[in-house]
DNA sequence: CAGTGAGCGAGCTTCCGCTTGACTT
């Protein structure tokens, strides 16, 4: 009975910890909630004010197990979880399960996992903190009662295992808008004017540089006057002036601004970062990888200062506290950095150096001083015209932070890099080369990557760092949005050119559109968007978030009580619930499109319980309706006639092969072509109603040489026991029951009786299990 | 795994936030 049992939320947290606790102290990890909301009936007594059920999910059960086991031992428990709400809510939860007595119970919290702060918080312990509790119950619940009640209805009314939510559907709405916008929007051109110059300093030496007219020009008339009026014109310098600027680093990581830069400076997804950092965080490389704050320790900062100095000098170095703007922050943790500031790079994979590396550089550079430019900007005049031009160039006095990293941008930006203008001065004059008058474009709104839709769901204030990679998940999953790259399409534009003193015109042709990972919206998210907004315009309301955050906070004060909260918000919402179940039509988008020149039947599109379909023919007629799902790239807003119709044509016989037919379906998996019974898919870029027989032959071919690598050893005395190599690994697979290959055995050279053995094992630990 | 859908209809799906393995073929 004598030892202090700690308990925090992650291991790799327990293990630091305990190496600076020592002897005495047992630390532990609840592996983040063990509580949760019963599933039945919404695990809420509801007639019961609201009356929780919590119960102990099954894989949190072994854990419970172990801490309870501990804490029958410790003479003290101290309750170590974050400083926020749901680390408050945890340490109760713990209270609860385990019944620890408050007597030798204590709650303790720390900011930066060293010594002193650990010494420190183990001296001033404190109370659980019950209306911080209150808090996340409340928002625990509100979550519930709006993903349980809506999910339902969206079952009903549109498609089975959709799923609606506080913060998914608003991601989902963010997506749907955007694309509304792209659609909406109405392309301007204008014409921008940009001439070279030729300038002779007075060393005879030439340089060239390039000046912009301040105005656009509204369109090809205008510019084709401008240019002809500067034929045979003289320029000159009108005068130079000279402003320093300074540009300043960017705080360090949180877990929002590193999925950003990651996806921008490395093209990783959100949730291939968040897998990277957890790698580096268990290997102790890098802090908690899943934070609100832009704080750094003071060892960090110091740290972080001894590096600059000894690397780059006193003069880059400039220590900085960042404080945190974001809309709901709760900044347990520090900042994302590495463990150890004076470690540049790391051993290990490609993916975790490189992440490491930008970590290592955002750290860094916010530490260091400003950078210090000029910016240089000459005016021109035109002899002929009253206008003139402008020329700006930028030179770089002092690099500061710079020397180290510079963040992205999601922006396509067509501006050019700025160099340093010639020693030019007033009245100077100058040679023209060639002047140019080309049609640009306004820009069309952007659409969202994974990484740029968390920025904005930060901004709101909605998710929190453990759920943007989730949630884009989910999104993903249920079929709301999908992540594409696409092609996009020519654009003429027209360019004039004033050279050797005749204006000549030209056309180009430039891409337009051409995204890289974007998400589009699905039919279905649009669908369910539209049912959602019409219906449920409050939950959906951009402001939900923030504005129950503040009711929140008023139940971490004290100042109101967290079941009236959910009363104020249910009883409407349910009755929202329960009109509109009763009193809305189910949203189909549907869409005529014409008559089948067949049977002469009414060809419609729509989005029906498996997905966007095609129907010949209405429900109620002498003769059944046909059906037709849709395309993976086809939509119900946008299919035509013809393409509808043509889906009937599958599956299609495109030839034979073998001695048996070829044929082209579509099925539940996308697209396939079936040859003596067995399918094969084509691949992403075959279009079913074009695709060759020799293209076929090779997708049945290549998919013959798969299958032959697939099988690393077959075994005479049961043709059903194979050892086969699958997408994660080789494992071995009996009829059909598939079972993994211990790590200690190599399965080239595992005999018929090692198989039988490990699958014994396999199936003796599932019996224990359950 | 590979067309399903028009309504007699079983029973299933689902939320957000904490955290890691276990698990997928």
């Amino acid at each position: 009975m004598e030892e202090n049992l700690v308990i925090v939320e992650s291991p790799a947290k327990a293990k630091t910890i305990s190496n600076f606790l020592g002897k005495g102290f047992k630390v532990q990890s609840s592996f983040g909630h063990i509580r949760d909301l019963s599933k039945d009936n919404f695990g809420i007594d509801i007639e019961n004010n609201y009356s929780p059920e919590y119960i102990i999910p099954d894989d949190k059960k072994k854990v419970v197990a172990d801490l309870r086991a501990s804490a029958k031992k410790a003479s003290t428990i101290w309750l170590a979880s974050d400083e926020d709400r749901e680390g408050e809510a945890i340490a109760w939860h713990l209270c609860e399960v385990l019944k620890l007595n408050p007597d030798n119970t204590r709650r303790i919290v720390f900011h930066e996992i060293t010594k002193n702060a650990i010494q420190e918080a183990i001296e001033n312990p404190r109370d659980i903190n019950q209306n911080l509790v209150n808090a996340q119950q409340a928002r625990r619940v509100l979550d519930r009662l709006v993903g349980f009640e809506l999910s339902p209805l969206l079952w009903k009314k549109v498609k089975p295992a959709l799923s609606a939510g506080r913060v998914q559907s608003v991601a989902v709405r963010l997506i749907v808008e955007r694309e509304n916008e792209i659609d909406n929007f109405q392309s301007t051109s204008f014409f921008r004017v940009v001439a070279q110059f030729e300038f002779q300093d007075k060393n005879g030496k030439n340089h060239k540089f390039q000046a912009e007219l301040p105005a656009k020009l509204k369109d090809q008339a205008a510019a084709e006057e401008f240019l002809e009026s500067c034929r045979g014109a003289g320029y000159n310098v009108l005068d130079v002036t000279r402003k320093p600027a300074k540009k300043s680093p960017s705080p360090p990581f949180t877990t929002s601004t590193l999925q950003q830069e990651a996806s921008r400076k490395l093209g990783f997804s959100v949730a291939q970062t968040m897998s990277v950092a957890q790698r580096l965080y268990e290997s102790g490389k890098i802090t908690y990888m899943r934070t609100d704050s832009v704080n750094l320790s003071k060892s960090a900062l110091a740290g972080a200062r001894d590096v600059i100095e000894g690397e780059y000098g006193a003069a880059y170095s400039k220590t900085r506290n960042f404080s945190t703007k974001t809309k709901g922050a709760q900044e347990a943790h520090e900042a994302i950095r590495p463990s150890y500031l004076q470690q540049k790079s790391i051993e290990g994979k490609r993916q975790e150096q490189r992440l490491y590396e930008l970590i290592w550089k955002r750290t860094i550079a916010s530490q260091m001083s400003e950078a210090e430019l000029e910016r240089t900007t000459a005016r021109i005049g035109i002899s002929t015209r009253p206008d003139h031009l402008v020329a700006t160039g930028e030179v770089l006095r002092f690099e500061g932070f710079l020397k180290v990293y510079m963040e992205s941008s999601d922006e396509e930006s067509n501006e050019q890099p700025r160099g340093l203008l010639p020693p030019m001065k007033e009245k100077d004059t100058l040679q023209l080369l060639q002047m140019e008058a080309s049609e640009r474009f306004s820009q069309f709104p952007i659409r969202y990557t994974e990484a740029s839709l968390v920025k904005k769901l930060e901004e709101l204030g909605i998710g929190r760092p453990s759920t943007y990679a989730p949630t884009i998940s989910t999104i993903l999953n249920r079929g709301y949005t999908v992540k594409e790259d696409r092609s996009g399409s020519e654009r003429n534009y027209q360019v004039l050119t004033l050279a050797g003193d005749q204006v000549t015109s030209e056309r180009k042709s430039e891409i337009l559109g051409k995204e890289k990972a974007k998400l589009f919206p699905t039919d279905i998210g649009g669908l369910v968007n539209d049912f959602l907004v019409n219906y449920f315009g409050n939950v959906l309301d951009y402001n939900f978030t923030a504005n129950i955050e503040k009711e929140f906070d008023k139940i971490a004060d004290g100042k109101m009580e967290w079941t009236q909260m959910i009363k104020r918000f249910y009883p409407g919402f349910h009755d929202q619930v329960v009109q509109t179940t009763q009193n809305s039509k189910k949203p189909t988008g549907e869409r005529i499109l014409g008559k089948d020149p067949e049977s002469g039947r009414q060809v419609s599109v729509k989005v029906g319980k498996f997905g966007p379909m095609v129907q010949i023919g209405e429900a109620g007629e002498e003769e059944k309706p046909r059906f037709a799902g849709l395309l993976k790239n086809q939509s119900i807003k946008t299919i035509t006639l013809e393409e509808a119709l043509s889906l009937f044509k599958l599956p299609l016989k495109i030839g034979q092969f073998e001695n048996s037919d070829v044929a082209i379906g579509v099925g539940k998996f996308g697209p396939y072509a079936r040859h003596a019974n067995k399918f094969y898919s084509l691949g992403k870029t075959d279009d079913p109603f074009s695709i060759t027989l020799e293209r076929a032959i090779e997708l049945i071919n290549n998919k013959r040489e798969q299958d032959k690598n697939k099988i690393i050893r077959k075994f005479d005395e049961n043709p059903g026991l194979q050892i086969l190599n699958g997408r994660w690994g080789p494992y071995i697979s009996l009829d059909k029951e598939n079972f993994r290959i211990p790590k200690s055995k190599k399965p080239e050279e595992l005999g018929y009786e090692d198989c039988l053995q490990i699958i014994e094992k396999a199936r003796e630990a599932k019996k224990k299990k359950t």
